[in-house]
DNA sequence: GTCCAGGAAGAAA
DNA sequence: TTTCTTCATGGA
């Protein structure tokens, strides 16, 4: 029998613990994660009580092991719901690599990164404000940003030597001082969307329970951009990541420069020729974003595989 | 020095 | 309605 803090998660059609590893690490530095070799760590909260998760990948699936308590069956339900959530694990994602395949330009993608999920941002605080963060600036500026800012006000495990952070809880950024947020190198209007953003939670003006009783994205996503600091790039980024819907961070400069590589556009204003491609991808459109992202970090011997495609 | 990074808001035209 | 300006830093 296994023992109480470890389980196997198993995922749905083609899952690939790599690919979503590999994605997670890049060249950045996350804060909310540690990269192992062949395996993650995370730190996470659930009903209050928080669990610091090592995952490897097994048999198109997932070992975890909950490393600094044992959860009660309760929670480790909800500890599986997570991953699941996070990693998008009950997808059978075919359909979509289907849909690839008739595409020149993208058919390689089932192939190179073979069973990558949308990997997720469970937490719509966290979701949004990491998106407020991130506008504008470098993504390796960004990732500084939000560790000062994770590491100032959210909490941590400790475990064997390593902190484990968890982003802040909203309370801590509605009550922060905007001096101190200013600080850690955000401009002056973040600090105002952030502390704005945090208070709309904590007046429950917003939170996902309340998005999802909702009847389709666009109300959604309305809902979102009626944040200050939240425009359409925003709410989509957050709404791809948080609650899955199949929408595009339309102006996103990484997508644009993904299109322009794989001469999908060739005018990063082609606002028309985005939509007439990810219409093609209907309930698919966050995940082929997902992949376009993920071609743009990309090791030197692949490159020659957006030059020439049919080499796939 | 200039331009651009996984943008948004307010002003100006 | 569309376009311009500002904001923050850092790397190319």
């Amino acid at each position: 029998m296994m023992p109480s803090n470890t389980f196997f998660l198993p995922a749905v059609s083609h899952f690939s613990f790599g690919e979503c590893r590999w994605f997670l690490y890049r060249d950045y530095d996350d804060c909310l994660h540690k990269v192992l070799p062949g395996a993650l760590r995370k730190a996470v909260v659930i009903d209050g009580e928080s669990f610091l998760l090592h995952l490897e990948g097994r048999d198109n699936g997932l070992a975890v092991n909950v490393l600094n308590r044992s959860p009660r069956e309760g929670q480790k339900i909800k500890l599986r719901q997570y991953l699941q959530d996070w990693f998008d694990m009950e997808r059978d994602i075919r359909p979509f690599y289907k849909l690839l395949s008739v595409d020149d330009a993208l058919r390689y993608m089932p192939v190179r990164y073979h069973g990558l999920r949308l990997v997720g941002i469970p937490d719509l605080f966290e979701a949004l404000a990491w998106s407020i963060i991130g506008q504008q600036i470098n993504l390796s500026f960004a990732y500084k940003i939000k560790r000062r800012l994770v590491e100032r006000f959210g909490e941590s495990i400790s475990y064997r030597g390593d902190q484990y952070f968890l982003f802040p809880r909203v309370e801590k950024i509605a009550d922060a001082s905007p001096a101190e947020l200013k600080a850690m190198l955000l401009s002056v209007r973040k600090v105002d969307y952030l502390i704005g953003l945090a208070k709309a939670f904590m007046t429950s003006a917003i939170s996902k329970a309340k998005l999802q009783l909702l009847p389709n994205h666009e109300a959604r996503r309305n809902t979102l951009t009626m944040i200050k600091g939240v425009g359409e790039w925003t709410a989509n980024y957050a709404l791809m990541k948080c609650l899955r819907d199949p929408c595009v961070p339309y102006g996103d400069a990484g997508l644009i420069k993904a299109l322009l590589v794989h001469n999908l556009i060739n005018d990063k204003r082609d606002r028309e020729g985005m939509e007439r491609l990810f219409s093609k991808f209907s309930e698919w459109k966050g995940y082929l974003v997902f992949y376009l992202w993920r071609s743009l970090s990309v090791s030197s011997d692949e490159l020659s595989v957006f030059k020439d495609p049919s080499r796939c």
